[in-house]
DNA sequence: ATCCTCCCCTAC
DNA sequence: TAAGGTAGGGGAGGAT
């Protein structure tokens, strides 16, 4: 528990009527569907900006254009947006304008005479942000672009002139707000069209750039049109992070172009490689794994308790039927099958509801390291780590990272989660063992066993560590015996160390209370080796001294909000403090979930039945992303397609500054339309997407491909995380392996995209696609196409559609059908539950960063 | 009021 | 060399 970040796993408060994914987005057909504020390119036909390299040679731009000059029309009702041929109102003439708006602001903008112009709308190029609010993530997104305020506009057409951008130039008011997403700068049209005297410009700027883009993303990064809130900084004050300075070994090997075309991410089993050896993608893969167990145990001793059959003596962990040990090299938990013992569920159905539950925290002492020395006893005692870094590699600057201290190693300072160089320096003598996955994988579900023979209910929180109820066990013991022992919780979480330990090797350590909140805090105090049963009388004493970031679902954000809006991060000065105070400085859930912990409550159920919403497969790439062309790139994303979903970002481990990342989102349909779970597909989308973004491989530093609002189709035994819906062979191959259900994106999913802001481009942001009638690659057939959008558009993107639409009629694509529309399209029949909300998908990529001297 | 999107935050 | 993956809670603020 002692690493870096913090106690534990489990979040606070679930979200009740929420149903759709966290991360996903949401489709409609209603032009509101921009998100907000809504963005909308206009941009000015005129201009030199009509030719091949801004539209592409793909269709998608068309699309788009006409997509948002749809939506344009709709949002619009009352206002003509008949095109203007002539040259009148040109002083807009090669401007791009990239609109980041709210929806009135938008309407207020279109209301100019400037809209008289032909207003179109780009999507791949622009020269000109044009907002009046942005969030910080926008902020660090635009910072290399021109970034105005909508009144340049507004008297530029009052002025019948083009007037200097420089004087416009947008800064967000004041420091940028430190609180998540909240926008920065002013937030309503109103104090637009006040006029407010335009701010004198923060910087000069060539006016020649403005018509030569492109000549722009060579120059060094151009000063700042907004202020900079630094916040990839806030990343490296997260104290303890194996943030560093650069590794100067990996540094010099990096520089070798045979070492890196053998090492990073061209080799063509980069990926898999990387998987191989990522402690946390373990531990995520574990985790949705022993999930899933539970939750199969659990509907297996529902059925059974129904057809009355109790084999109470029968094994509580088995192989499944047929499952080979495929080999020893077996690191997934796919073939194990757990077994609930009591088939009680508590369904908060009458159970109860006064009755004080029992729960145990149970969690392994340093877990790697307990598993590892297991095979070394005369480690024991000794300040040991586990790592990459064996031996003397990387010398006394190894940027590894430590999974896994020993209490010896503690004792010197040394972290979960910092570097060996920073533990090395703490404690020269520090002793490294390797990652053994296969061991961990064993040692869990041995654990599980144990766990779910006691369990009323379990959560699996992770590899090393379950949440249990065992009200009832406890309840039953008391009756059995009700004298002889005074703590029957405690007497029954000795009974689970010892069987853990006989069993494993390992010790665990289990905090019991009467929530999940509280079994954690007596876990704290129960370690290393240890019980704790934090009883309600104890609750103040316990918790006063603590710091808020103590108590999980509480880190360092949190608490430097809370010394900063609060004065305090200590929980016994925070109890003096009312719920409004902490509402206001937290936010409401957030500050109702502490008041009531630092009080001892916490209402939450185990989670133990929730299906995942969503897949995504993220690497963050220290030094693996390095390509040299679209070749390259374009294997490496269908490799990432084959593996699932994944994304990327960059924080660089080699000291050359932080890579910006960016993501857009778009619709995905199949080739016919429809929902998908094919690699083919989801690479096809990806890299057609990153293609049209025409961007310098050499500097891409991450990709990534997520899908959400995932749809059960078949049984709901779905198990690998990351390779169920997209790997299907998995499911031929190894037909014991009971991966006989697929999550199939319905109807399109969506994929992200953005570009690199140093190429002054900006492409085309997510929410303006309108998934409900495009699948954002495609153009609709011609059927569907609005005739009056149609015949707005400007005559060149026009003629390339109709030419599209003549080649289709006489040679259909079979690579690029037309989607179905969407209301036409079948739906997917899915066996199973009923949760509906389509699939999205979100594509990453990261661009930027040095790298040694060769970038 | 409630939903949705785009973020941020947390945890192992 | 080292392999910083991943799912979900939750807040702000616009849309509905
Ligand atoms: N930053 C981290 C934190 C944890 N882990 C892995 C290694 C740990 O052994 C395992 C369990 O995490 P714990 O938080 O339970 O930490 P430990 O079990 O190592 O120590 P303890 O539980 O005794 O505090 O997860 C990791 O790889 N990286
Ligand atoms: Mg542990």
């Amino acid at each position: 528990m002692e690493h870096t970040n913090n106690v534990s796993n489990e979040q606070p408060i679930s979200s009740g009527a929420r149903t759709n994914a966290k991360r996903s987005r949401s489709r409609s057909e209603s032009p509101e569907d921009l998100g907000q504020p809504s963005k909308t390119t206009l941009h000015h036909l005129n201009g030199p900006e009509t030719n091949a390299e801004i539209y592409g040679a793909s269709h998608f731009g068309q699309w788009g254009e006409y997509m948002q000059r749809k939506r344009a029309k709709l949002q619009i009702q009352n206002t003509s947006l008949e095109s203007t041929s002539d040259e009148k109102n040109d002083i807009f003439r090669g401007i791009s304008i990239y609109s980041y708006l709210s929806k009135k602001s938008l309407v207020f903008a279109f209301q100019f005479p400037i809209i008289h112009a032909r207003v179109i709308l780009s999507v791949y190029h622009r020269t000109h942000i044009i907002t009046c609010s942005l969030t910080p993530a926008k902020i660090r997104e635009f910072k290399h672009m021109k970034v105005v305020r909508p009144e340049w506009l507004v008297e530029s057409a009052a002025a019948g002139t083009l007037l200097p951008w420089t004087d416009y130039i947008f800064h967000p008011g004041g420091r940028a707000e430190p609180s998540q997403g909240s926008p920065v700068g002013q937030t309503t049209l109103k104090s637009i069209s006040r006029s407010t005297p335009p701010p004198s410009p923060q910087v000069q700027v060539n006016r020649n750039e403005m018509e030569d883009p492109v000549s722009r993303s060579k120059s060094p990064p151009s000063p700042l049109y907004t202020t900079d809130p630094a916040t990839y900084e806030d990343a490296a004050r997260v104290p303890g992070y194996a943030l560093g300075r650069s590794n100067e070994m990996a540094e010099r090997v990096m520089a070798d172009p045979q070492w890196r075309a053998a090492h990073t991410s061209i080799a063509p089993d980069f990926i898999e490689g990387y998987y191989k050896n990522s402690r946390l993608h373990h531990l995520s893969m574990w985790k949705a794994e022993l999930r899933n167990l539970v939750m199969e145990a659990q509907e297996r001793a529902e059925r059974e308790e129904f057809g009355n059959s109790q084999d109470k003596d029968g094994p509580v962990v088995r192989e499944k039927a047929g499952a080979q040990s495929t080999s020893t090299t077996d690191v997934s938990m796919g073939s194990a099958e757990l077994i609930l013992r009591s088939p009680t569920k508590n369904k908060g159905k009458h159970k109860a509801v006064n009755d004080e539950r029992v729960i145990m925290h149970c969690d392994f002492d340093c877990f790697f390291v307990s598993a590892g020395l297991t095979t070394r006893p005369q480690l024991r005692s000794k300040p040991v780590v586990v790592c990459h870094s064996q031996g003397n590699q990387g010398g006394a600057s190894s940027t590894s990272e430590i999974a896994s201290s020993s209490y010896e190693a503690r004792s010197f300072g040394i972290k979960n989660g910092m570097s060996l160089r920073q533990a090395r320096q703490l404690c020269p003598s520090v002793v490294t063992i390797p990652y053994e996955f296969e061991r961990y994988k064993d040692l869990s579900l041995q654990f599980y066993t144990i766990l779910m023979r006691y369990a009323d209910d379990l959560q699996a929180v992770s590899v090393d560590e379950a949440l249990v109820d065992v009200s009832r066990s406890v309840e039953s013991r008391r009756a059995e015996a009700p004298i002889s022992v005074d703590d029957h919780a405690l007497a029954l979480a000795q009974t689970i160390r010892e069987e853990v330990k006989a069993a494993t090797g390992c010790n665990v350590s289990i905090g019991i209370a009467e929530n999940i909140q509280l079994a954690r805090i007596a876990t704290r105090k129960a370690k290393p080796a240890g019980l704790f049963h934090l009883k309600r009388d104890d609750v103040q004493r316990v918790l006063d001294p603590l710091g808020i970031d103590d108590l999980h679902g509480f880190g360092h954000s949190t608490r430097e909000k809370a010394k900063e809006k609060l004065g305090t991060a200590n929980l016994g000065e925070l109890a003096k403090k009312s719920k409004g105070q902490l509402c206001e400085a937290l936010g409401k859930g957030t500050g109702e979930t502490l008041y009531k912990a630092i009080r001892g409550i916490d209402d939450r159920k185990l989670e133990s039945d929730k299906p995942r919403r969503s897949v995504s497969c993220d690497i963050n790439i220290k030094y693996g992303v390095r390509f040299e062309n679209n070749e390259q790139t374009e294997t490496f994303i269908y490799q990432m397609a084959e593996e699932v979903a994944r994304r990327m970002h960059n924080i660089s481990f080699l000291g050359h500054g932080i890579c910006e990342t960016f993501n857009k989102q778009i619709a995905l349909s199949s080739i016919h339309g429809q929902a998908t779970s094919d690699s083919k597909d989801i690479g096809d989308h990806a890299w057609k997407l990153l293609l049209s973004f025409n961007f310098d491989p050499k500097e891409l530093r991450g990709i990534g491909i997520q899908i959400q609002k995932l749809e059960k189709a078949g049984t709901v035994e779905s198990t690998a995380q990351a390779r169920l819906p997209f790997q299907p062979v998995l499911r031929h191959k190894t037909p014991d392996h009971k991966v006989e259900s697929m999550e199939i994106p319905t109807e399109h999913p969506q994929i992200v995209v953005q570009p690199p802001s140093q190429e002054m481009v900006l492409l085309q942001e997510n929410s303006t696609v309108n998934a409900e009638e495009a699948s954002a690659h495609d153009i609709p057939p011609f059927s569907q196409v609005d005739r009056d959008v149609f015949d707005a558009l400007p005559e060149s993107i026009r003629k390339e559609l109709e030419n599209e639409y003549e080649r289709r009629s006489k040679s259909p694509v079979p690579d690029n059908p037309p989607p179905v529309p969407a209301e036409r399209r079948p739906r997917i029949p899915v066996k199973g539950t009923t949760t509906d909300p389509p699939v999205w998908g979100t594509m990453w990529w990261a661009l930027g960063g040095k790298i040694s001297s060769d970038d």
